[in-house]
DNA sequence: GATGAATGAGTCTTCATTCAT
DNA sequence: GATGAATGAAGACTCATTCAT
């Protein structure tokens, strides 16, 4: 007499996750408590734990989620027939106007708690090192299609990508009100002459 | 018969403050308890609350001396006798050694806070201000002297450099023990292709 | 075509008793969880209900069995053919090898429990009197074929020897890693002195 | 300006161990809740903590008073003027009377509890080996004054000594309203008989 | 028979803060 | 200035138990 469970079960969970993320957004990862996110997702403290083993469980999982948004971003870049450089550089520019609602701030919360915790440096070392791959395989495309400099370091134009991304991400927190396409548009010819190369 | 205790009461918080900077340094901003700095100030609770009004007062304060370390890197350079923007980008290269020491995650802990705590906000919006300005200036000043390109947007020119200060400090936390050196020199190269101007 | 239910019924009753035995030996009467009762038995919290009322009531089943295995151990004495006395005694020696495994910290906190919980108290003071009848009536065996001294008072000599395994269990948790044998030859030396007598 | 608190410090810590004595004794050692004790005491969860440290910590040191109660029966015996070893049989002889007061529960919970906490351990331990040094060192005192069989081990008949006072504590529980005298008449007897030797 | 979802009061402990001295 | 006693709400998490399926 089986259940059908492993559905429920994992649409329980998503809401939960749901839940939590709102909860986080609002309050930061230490100021959301247990009890904020049970009550937002409408469910007791005891059956919060019987789909997640703790806090910081829940807390690692909406980390590869947040993290993974971004990755996403630049995943299939390098599957595009065009200018696969460009596209990368017009991927970044868009990075700019997000506004300090997606969580961007949790981005960095779970940064500074990767000094202390080490699962969460785990966790932001392998998503570093996915994106900087990705990065890097999109501008090995394009050196193969002519449109990256040959002599270009790949993997460290990829590193330096990857900072311009949470260069714009923190940009976004500084200035939430401002108008961040100028700068962005600055970004996006830096790298252009970056990966093209143009001067000796 | 004055009593000494104006210069006395602010010894006594600077102690203070460089007891909670430890801590915060060590468990982050909610991981440190009034208990822990007071245990490191070797002070009662009691006293600590006669020269801090709350917690969230200290770490204000302190938020202001986080990010007064990076303005400080750039405040001098408009003064310099020589090339102004050449240093200035030396200057910016040199961030990327800081290890995940030196506080570089309390200040994306306060980027965070931010987002939540409106005097928070204030403070960071106040500092990215004065650091851009002071940035622009150092730009404004090579524009005078004939190193920086007459038509560069200075403003939006320091905005990115502000993005990429932030966006080297992450470096240092998403890649704690790589050589961020040839990713900082790249950096490098772009702000120069930037400010010095090559397009056509 | 009858059920075989009754069977079935009570092999998993014992099966979930078997399991509970491990975890209250593991974890002691409070620190066992149903939880851990259940995962240990490899069945579901709602099913372990159908077999118990409460958790209580696993304890109270599982203390009779506890306090059985001391009874069994003299259960057979007085249906002896040689000296029922000299019997008695070598098996109350032999208590003392047993270390701190089987159980005996449980009857220590059943005996504890006892104090408190009105159904505890009547499961311990029942088996005390079964186990102090059993000896007795091993004792009065042992006068009618002349082991014993006439004049002995077989119901507190019984009382006596109940003690002195209680005594012994507690000195195996006192000292787990001691040799207890030496003591345990004075005991049974002692016990033979107020068995056959030898006073004036 | 200095506060007189060490005095008042050790009152309050004493008021409080007294409230979680009547608490352990009331509702056993894990049955009593900090909330408990706090409630007993008069006092908020927070302010115990300023006292000690942990539940486990009153626990433990209410535990050494609690063996310490035995202990201190003993103590003195070896410096008595007369019949050191008939003072030390007539001791035994005493405890039989104490009912399921003076937290003998609480004695056998540690008991169960050291088999599982290695903390809990040392403390019985220790206990123990206190206990039969000082048992056996009045025995000692007996062999040169002559009430002593010179033959005797006597650390072993401590250890029995030992036993036997744990038994006759484990009777008081098993038969809360017997008239336990008689019993404890014959373990006299038998004591008498294993310290002075009759025997061959 | 059997599952596991669901509860909510309860666990120990920590927190920022206040107050009498 | 300085102490540390005192608070009590809140922290994460666990518990024995019930119920719909």
């Amino acid at each position: 007499m089986r259940k059908l469970d492993p559905i429920r079960h994992e649409e329980k969970r998503q809401e939960i996750l749901a839940a939590a993320n709102r909860c986080f957004e609002r309050s930061g990862l230490k100021g959301a408590s247990i009890s904020d996110i049970c009550k937002e997702a409408g469910i007791s403290p005891g059956h919060l734990y019987h789909y997640f083993q703790s806090k910081d469980a829940i807390i690692a999982t909406l980390s590869e989620a947040w993290l993974s948004r971004t990755r996403e971003r630049f995943e299939g870049l390098s599957a595009l027939e065009g200018n696969v450089a460009a596209a990368l550089v017009v991927e970044i520019g868009r990075l700019a106007p997000s506004g300090p609602n997606s969580g961007t701030e949790l981005v960095f919360e779970i940064l500074a708690e990767s000094t202390r915790n080490p699962a969460m440096g785990e966790i932001i070392q392998a998503h570093s090192r996915s994106l900087r791959a990705i990065i890097a395989d999109v501008l090995r495309t394009g050196q193969k299609r002519g449109d990256v400099r040959a002599d270009l370091d790949v993997e460290q134009a990829a590193t330096v990508a990857v900072a311009v991304v949470d260069g714009l991400k923190a940009l976004s927190l500084r200035a939430p009100q401002a108008d961040r396409q100028p700068a962005a548009a600055l970004f996006q010819n830096m790298l252009e002459g970056l990966i093209k190369g143009e001067g000796p």
